[in-house]
DNA sequence: TCAGAATTTAACAAAATACTTTAATGCTAA
DNA sequence: TTAGCATTAAAGTATTTTGTTAAATTCTGA
């Protein structure tokens, strides 16, 4: 629902009570995502499932680390996991953090 | 430039080194905007100017405050500004930056 | 059951961020 | 030139975030 005013004969938008409330999870998103290494876990689960080994191999830091980095995607409900015998698979929960992370890279990667 | 590998017979990406610097800057980039003051500002933004004034009155905080954000996201160069007699006047730089509040409205926002 | 691999948890110090207050700057209009 | 508004800068404290280390879990295969 959003809040229209016309100024200069110019439709423009205030922040509405619900719109405010909805900035605050953006916000709250983001956040979670915009560090580089969940980012990179973010890009590297773009199309397939990955354990904290695998993640650790691409993104270098220690298990420990990826591990934590990983539950605050999970916490923020980012990511999912599955266990199988000894691993843990993770992967994205969400198709629209898979579209954002699609439309960072379309805009902001030089890699057409 | 991704780099392509072949696991499992499915196609996977893991990070070049260009790409793990974007990932770095796209990271930069989430982390300045994911404040919800910033991000505020940059929703208010996305169809007009506007001075620290009128940033103050939509987003409820100190002058001052405003004025350290709105310093924050010049520079990184999220946004830019003209003078005119005593003000300064507020817009978005890059139509990139647009581009993904747009994305991020339509697909986390109920408004449609 | 036991050894060992994969992962998580806890605790802590270091670094980065945030907001407030107060002082300073720049511009305008009278 | 001066008063007053808009904005910025500086300084300080409080809070949050981060990465490391070491200990604890959890599960498997022998």
């Amino acid at each position: 629902m959003e809040n229209h005013q016309i100024i200069n004969g110019k439709e423009t938008h205030t922040l509405s009570a619900e719109e405010n409330e909805e900035v605050n999870a953006i916000a709250a998103l983001l956040k979670t995502m915009a560090h580089p290494i969940r980012l990179k876990i973010l890009c590297l689960l773009q199309d397939k499932e990955m354990t904290v080994g695998d993640i650790q191999s691409e993104v270098k830091t220690t298990n420990a680390n990826v591990s934590q980095h990983l539950s605050i995607l999970r916490n923020h409900g980012i990511i999912v996991y599955r266990k199988d015998a000894n691993f843990i698979y993770n992967r994205i929960a969400d198709h629209r953090i898979l579209k954002l992370i699609q439309t960072m890279h379309d805009l902001f990667c030089s890699c057409n």
